[in-house]
DNA sequence: CTCCCATTGTTGACAGCGTCATCATTGTTG
DNA sequence: CAACAATGATGACGCTGTCAACAATGGGAG
């Protein structure tokens, strides 16, 4: 242990990595992060990491598999996030509800590169199973607040998948508006919870049991 | 077909294309929508219209100035569609934005691509200053939308770019679920305009006036 | 009408990229 | 310890975007 340790920290270049896969992923999320998705580069990312430009391939088999495996971890940890967010929160729907909405913007926010290439991974037809069940984790999360909230009688009946969709829509709409800097000017100079707060209510009454709008 | 079309332009090698650069627009349009942003290359551009490799940068300076035009002209359409969206509907609100909605819809279900390019370089901070002017024009269409419903008492009171910002958020929202196939399975098998049925009782209601939810 | 020159297209070069085939080193396991 | 699977290195290929230098075109100025 004490000597994976201390072969992890030197620098020497050995002539296995030890954990390149790892190294990999966590570097290219940071070129991601900082200078767009354009510029990640394969090569580069080996290059930054001390290893031949060809030693990627012995962990993800091309460019769009390293892709992958990055939205994964992305949806993975917006999963968690979500989940996170229901802990030592009260009952009320409306609080729960809050409590989801400002971590998906919040996650939305610090990681709006990631968030992009996450959806961007989903919309391939080929997309990988197990990339699909992850995705899904965070929705059916939602799916079931909702009708947490139909069986407290705080939103309106009907079919669990009509009610949320509005629900959803209205959340990833404004994230991704907010994020892609896309609001008209104004709106958001109070910070992104100052409009969440404004969608919060919206999305509220609008699930809120009680007659239809005329 | 494309080669019918390709003859059609060129009867025969002229030194001079014509009009090159409106060629080279159209036909990018059709790979992104066809073969996604991935696949677009100057190079294939080129070769496709039967001009040298180089040929294209006397009209674009770089690939990203022919993405940028590529993202004017679907903003310049969008706005028109929206606009075109409002002639000959009813006075109501409620009929008004589901001509408004529906458009949109619209569009980006027939342009999904295009639209995902067109948010993209909107994020880029350094995007061109004609391109955000054009961007805007259907956003302003929208708010403007929102104050004739408020003139109506139709919609509640309250700074316009809050009341309109929910209803951005929930319609570009849906739009984009429904467009990248992030949709819980089942919920739109019977199309795009179930779903929209859906969302925009849910916006009406979220933007009725009367007492604010619990 | 002619000549000039800005516009537009061509050719060739360069470096960087993703991918592949082949070879070298390592760590593990029987 | 030896064989073997895993991992990395090297070199090659064709593709890409971009640039500089050169060539054809065509619309005005004289």
């Amino acid at each position: 242990m004490v000597d994976t340790l201390a072969r992890m920290q030197t620098p020497a270049r050995r002539y296995h990595h030890g954990d390149l896969r790892a190294a990999l992923l966590a570097r290219a999320e940071e070129t991601l992060r900082e200078r767009g998705p354009a510029a990640l580069s394969l090569r580069e990312l080996a290059r930054d990491l001390g290893v031949s430009h060809a030693a990627p391939s012995r962990h993800f088999k091309d460019k769009q598999a390293l892709l992958d495996a990055l939205a994964l971890d992305g949806f993975e940890r917006l999963a968690a996030t979500a989940e996170a967010s229901q802990k030592g929160v009260g009952d009320p729907f409306a609080e729960r509800l809050r409590a989801l909405v400002r971590a998906y913007v919040r996650f939305a926010a610090d990681n709006a590169e990631l968030l992009d290439l996450m959806y961007s991974v989903k919309h391939d037809p080929e997309a990988s199973q197990g990339l699909l069940a992850v995705a899904f984790r965070w929705s059916d999360h939602a799916v079931a607040l909702i009708e947490y909230g139909q069986r407290r009688g705080e939103v309106r009946e009907g079919p669990v998948t009509e009610v949320a969709l509005p629900v959803f829509a209205a959340l990833h709409g404004y994230a991704d508006l907010a994020v892609s800097g896309m609001l008209p000017p104004g709106v958001l100079d109070g910070g992104l919870d100052e409009g969440l707060d404004v969608v919060l209510a919206f999305i509220l009454r609008g699930s809120a049991p009680g007659p239809a709008a005329p």
